[in-house]
RNA sequence: GGCCCGUUGGUCAAGUGGUUAAGACAUCGCCCUUUCACGGCGGAUACAUGGGUUCGAAUCCCGUACGGGUCACCA
């Protein structure tokens, strides 16, 4: 039997979850439960200074929210925990002091300020640390460690030939070693690096497909010599590419660029919100664009990722989130644009449901509904320009002539027969009775009582919202405004 | 600057030596229609560049340009 697959979300609790993260996620739960597999969570907070308090919820929720769920973490345990680095913090140095003896790593004594000189003197010239303290005689080493000197446990890289390994998108990616720096596996604090307790972690609960971002391409070789040199197997490399927010800006928390919790903010679904990013380096077999979570893992295949940056179309992300609207039962589209619908229209009178009806099918966001129906609660103040249309025909004089007709006529109707039906075939009637377009009915009652050259709905469906009374006020103000 | 990676229309993206170079968003035009939207139809727009290899290159090789990444006691 084929070793399970396990993947690993393992991002810092530093803040809100940006696409590009949330994206990497989502990669990574397909490649597992793709192939059947696990989707482990860890958190890792080494890094002491930038830890944001609550930034760990963000992470549970938003897996909550799009449906990736984790099989394995810090809230719902599993067989490798903990799932939180920091918390594991005494599992790492006997791993630093074992490449210490077989050579592949050593104590360095060197000083922040140190370092900083040969950065600072060094320019552009060889990068990184110097190795000052790589051929330390033993006896040094100890006497330092006696006398409680601060050290950190460097990394012992090779000098000389190359260092190889297939990333599954990228190929065959070959560094030289002499390229590789030294760099920190155990800080002075005692805590791990990302580089070290990576690689121990990964081992440790049996990660098999390494999935991450392409900015660690060229530092792989050094985790692959860690491996080596504990004798472990190395995983498979899976690297992607980035998610942009132009053609050369990668989409990052540092610029302000939308996370998903701004996008659920501004009126997108989760969904649609997955469902976009899943296609941004991914694309399936044949030419759909939508997919639920569980249909993305069914057609799923590695093959399909790409290896060059994506720029971040929020339009493309309007309109698909549109689709998803405009295709939701309408009882959850009523139940999920409630809230919005409330705080755009205070009159309590008004069939919100109607509403709703009206406006799924037009906007893309839910943020998109308040200015649809501004005009409900209020008449705007507007401009009789806009009762002059050339394709409906219609001109200020002929408006006036024919509001005056419609308010009669309405005035007619009983209240209890103020529906849709009734009012279409009294305005098409009087239309047909008058011998003109039906345009040139509809299209002055529509503006008289919206004063908005486009709204959702045409004049019979907002006569109905409105009321006999309010209606009736409206096209009165019109008839008035016509006449000056 | 060294090293690594990338480059198909404005954007996403198919394509793995022979195609009229798909499709989607956006855009433009037309149709439908009581406005708008939806929907339908159609248009315009792309293989960064120069050399090879080959009967034949978007596809393979080399160079160039451009872009990104990396060179931290950050991940």
């Amino acid at each position: 039997m084929a070793k399970e697959i396990r993947t690993r979300f393992a991002p810092s609790p530093t803040g809100y979850m940006h696409i590009g993260n949330l994206r990497t996620a989502l990669y990574e739960y397909l490649i597992a439960k793709s192939q059947g597999g696990k989707f482990i969570l860890r958190i890792e907070d080494t890094d002491q200074e930038r830890y944001i308090e609550g930034a760990t919820d963000i992470i549970y929720e938003t897996l909550k929210q799009t449906g990736m769920q984790h099989d394995e973490g810090p809230d719902v345990g599993g067989d490798y925990g903990p799932y939180i680095q920091s918390e594991r913090k005494d599992t790492y140095l006997p791993y630093a002091k074992k490449l210490v003896e077989n050579g592949a790593a050593y104590y360095c004594f060197c000083t922040k300020d140190r370092l900083e000189e040969i950065k600072a003197n060094s320019a552009d010239k060889v990068a990184g640390y110097d190795r000052h303290c790589r051929d330390l005689s033993k006896e040094e080493v100890e006497a330092k460690l006696k006398a409680g000197t601060p050290y950190v446990i460097r990394q012992k890289m090779p000098l000389s030939g190359k260092t190889s390994y297939t990333d599954v998108v990228y190929g065959l990616v070959e560094i030289e070693n002499s390229e590789l720096e030294d760099q920190i596996l155990v800080k002075s604090d005692g805590m791990p690096t990302y580089n070290f307790a990576n690689v121990i972690d990964d081992h440790l609960m049996n990660i098999t497909h390494v999935v991450r971002g392409n900015e660690y391409l060229s530092s792989t070789p050094k985790y692959n010599l860690l491996y080596e040199a504990l004798g472990w197997d190395i995983p498979v490399y899976i690297h992607l590419p980035p998610v942009m927010k132009d053609a050369q800006h990668k989409l990052s928390k540092r610029n302000g660029d939308a996370s998903f919790q701004d996008l659920l903010k501004k009126g997108y679904l989760p969904e649609a919100i997955l469902n976009y990013i899943a296609l941004l380096g991914w694309s399936p077999r044949d030419n759909r664009e939508f997919f639920t979570l569980n249909e993305l893992v069914e057609n799923f295949y590695i093959e399909g990722l790409s290896k060059s940056p994506a720029v971040f179309d929020i339009v493309k992300l309007r309109w698909m989130n549109g689709e998803y609207l405009r295709n939701m039962d309408p009882d959850k589209y009523y139940a999920l644009a409630l809230p919005y619908l409330k705080k755009a229209v205070a009159s309590p009178d008004i069939d919100l449901k109607k509403i709703a009806s009206l406006v799924q099918g037009r906007a893309d966001t839910f943020m998109d509904i308040a200015p649809l129906i501004d005009f409900i609660d209020a008449l705007p103040e507007y401009s009789t320009d806009i009762y002059c249309h050339k394709k409906m025909k219609t001109d200020k004089v002929n408006s006036l002539e024919n509001l005056k007709a419609v308010l009669s006529l309405l005035k007619g109707i009983d209240k209890r027969d103020w529906n849709e039906e009734k009012l279409h075939d009294s305005l098409i009637n009087l239309a047909s009775e008058k011998g003109v377009k039906n345009g040139q009915i509809m299209w002055p009652v529509r503006t008289a009582l919206s004063g908005k050259d486009v709204t959702p709905g045409g004049a019979i469906e907002l006569l109905y919202i409105l009321g006999k009374e309010e209606s009736l006020a409206r096209i009165e103000t019109g008839i008035d405004m016509l006449e000056e």
